[in-house]
DNA sequence: TTGTGTTTTATTGCCTCC
DNA sequence: GGAGGCAATAAAACACAA
C-alpha cells in the first residue's frame, strides 16, 4: 500500500508531453482510444515530478518554450493567462480537475475495456499527460459510476417489472373474484331449482305414504331421493336461516366475500312427517329410512359434485377461504 | 455573495490473486 | 508479499438557488 502511494508521487512516466490533438482536426479526437496515441504527443525531455499538476509542461523535446500548459489545459484555462499560471504552482496542493478533452479520452478508452492494464495505463498517462496513477484512479472511480448507475438502471427494470407483474395480479384477483360470485349464484340458482324439484317428489312422497300407510316410506323412494329429501327439509326447516348463513358470524365462512351457501345438518334439521298420522313404530322407521346419508350426497345435484365428497363433515369440505372454490373447480 | 447539494479526484483499508 | 480491485470516505471543485 505504502508503495503504491510512493509509486504515486514519484511517477516515472513523462511528464512533459505537449499535445497538439487539437490542431489536427476532428478525425485525431474520434481515433480509438486503444490504438497507440504515440503519434498524439511530442515526448518531452522532462523528467521532473509534477504531482497532480503533471499535466503542465514547459518544454517540448528540443527544450524549447511552446506552451506553458499541456494541449488538454491550454483548451480551458489558457484564456486566464498568467493568474492562472500563478494559481496552479502557488497552490500546488490544490485538487484540480481533468479537463474536458481529458475526461472525454479517458470515456472513449473506458467504453472500449473497462478494466486497465499496466501497458494501457502507461500509455493513456503519456497521451494525458497524467501520472499512470491518476489513469488508475479515474478508471477505478469511473467504475464505482459505472456500477451505481447500472444498479440504478437494474433497480428500475426491477420495478417496472414488479408494477407490471402487480397489476396482473389485481386483475386476476378480480376476475377471480367475479368468478366466485358467479359460481356462487349460480350455484344458489341449482339449489332452488333442485328444492322445487325434491318439493315435487316430496308431495308424491307424502300421497304414496297416504296410500300404502304400512310400507315404510324407504321402500319406496330412492336413496338418493332420501338425501335430496333431507336435504331439502334441512333447507325448508330453517329457511330464514339462509340469512344466517351470510353473516359474518357464521363459523362456516370466514372472509366476508365467500359463502359456504349450507348450514350444518344436524339431526333438527331432518324432515319430521306429521306425528299425528303415524303410529311410533311407523315414525321409528320413517325416522330410520330419512336418516342423512354422507354429506358429500347432499349435493349430488344432475350428477355433478360440488362439495368434497371424502369429508363427512356438516361443513361439505368447505374449509375457510378459497380452498371451497378449489374444490369446486376439482370436481 | 453565500450556503448547500452534487460531482470529481484522491486516500485508506481490506481483500483476492498470482 | 506485491499488485491491483473495490467500498467507503474525505476533500476540493463545481453548480445553483436565495
Amino acid at each position: 500500500m505504502a508503495d503504491r502511494r510512493l509509486l504515486y508521487g514519484g511517477g516515472g512516466s513523462n511528464m512533459s508531453s505537449v499535445f497538439f490533438q487539437n490542431q489536427r482536426g476532428p478525425s485525431s479526437s474520434s481515433s480509438s482510444s486503444s490504438e497507440p496515441r504515440d503519434s498524439l504527443f511530442i515526448p518531452g525531455s522532462s523528467s521532473s515530478f509534477l504531482g497532480p499538476r503533471s499535466m503542465v509542461s514547459f518544454e517540448d523535446v528540443n527544450g524549447r518554450n511552446r506552451s506553458k500548459r499541456s494541449f488538454f489545459c491550454s483548451f480551458e484555462q489558457e484564456e486566464n493567462g498568467e493568474e492562472d499560471l500563478d494559481e496552479y504552482f502557488h497552490h500546488p496542493e490544490k485538487k484540480r480537475r481533468l479537463t474536458t478533452d481529458q475526461v472525454r479520452f479517458l470515456e472513449k478508452s473506458f467504453e472500449v475495456e473497462n478494466k486497465l492494464e499496466p501497458e494501457r495505463k502507461i500509455q493513456l498517462a503519456k497521451d494525458l499527460g497524467l501520472q499512470p496513477r491518476q489513469i488508475a484512479i479515474w478508471f477505478q472511480n469511473r467504475r464505482a459510476r459505472w456500477k451505481t448507475k447500472h444498479l440504478e438502471k437494474e433497480n428500475e427494470s426491477l420495478q417496472a417489472s414488479y408494477s407490471s407483474l402487480r397489476a396482473d395480479y389485481d386483475s386476476l384477483v378480480k376476475e377471480k373474484e367475479k368468478l366466485k360470485a358467479e359460481v356462487l349464484h349460480l350455484t344458489e340458482m341449482l339449489l332452488l331449482k333442485e328444492k322445487e324439484k325434491a318439493n315435487l317428489e316430496l308431495s308424491d312422497t307424502t300421497k304414496l305414504s297416504e296410500a300404502y300407510p304400512k310400507e315404510p316410506i324407504g321402500d319406496l323412494i330412492s336413496e338418493d331421493e332420501v338425501s335430496k329429501v333431507s336435504v331439502v327439509a334441512c333447507k325448508q326447516e330453517d329457511s330464514s336461516a339462509k340469512s344466517d348463513v351470510f353473516d359474518s358470524d357464521s363459523p362456516h365462512y370466514t372472509d366476508g366475500v365467500h359463502s359456504s351457501v349450507l348450514e350444518p345438518c344436524d339431526s333438527s334439521y331432518i324432515f319430521e312427517p306429521d306425528q299425528s298420522d303415524i303410529s311410533q313404530e311407523e315414525e321409528d322407521k320413517l325416522n330410520n329410512s330419512l336418516l342423512p346419508p354422507p354429506a358429500y350426497e347432499f349435493l349430488k345435484i344432475d350428477g355433478a359434485h360440488y362439495f368434497d365428497p371424502s369429508s363427512n363433515s356438516c361443513d361439505f369440505g368447505f374449509p375457510v377461504e378459497d380452498q371451497a372454490f378449489n374444490n369446486f373447480w376439482t370436481y
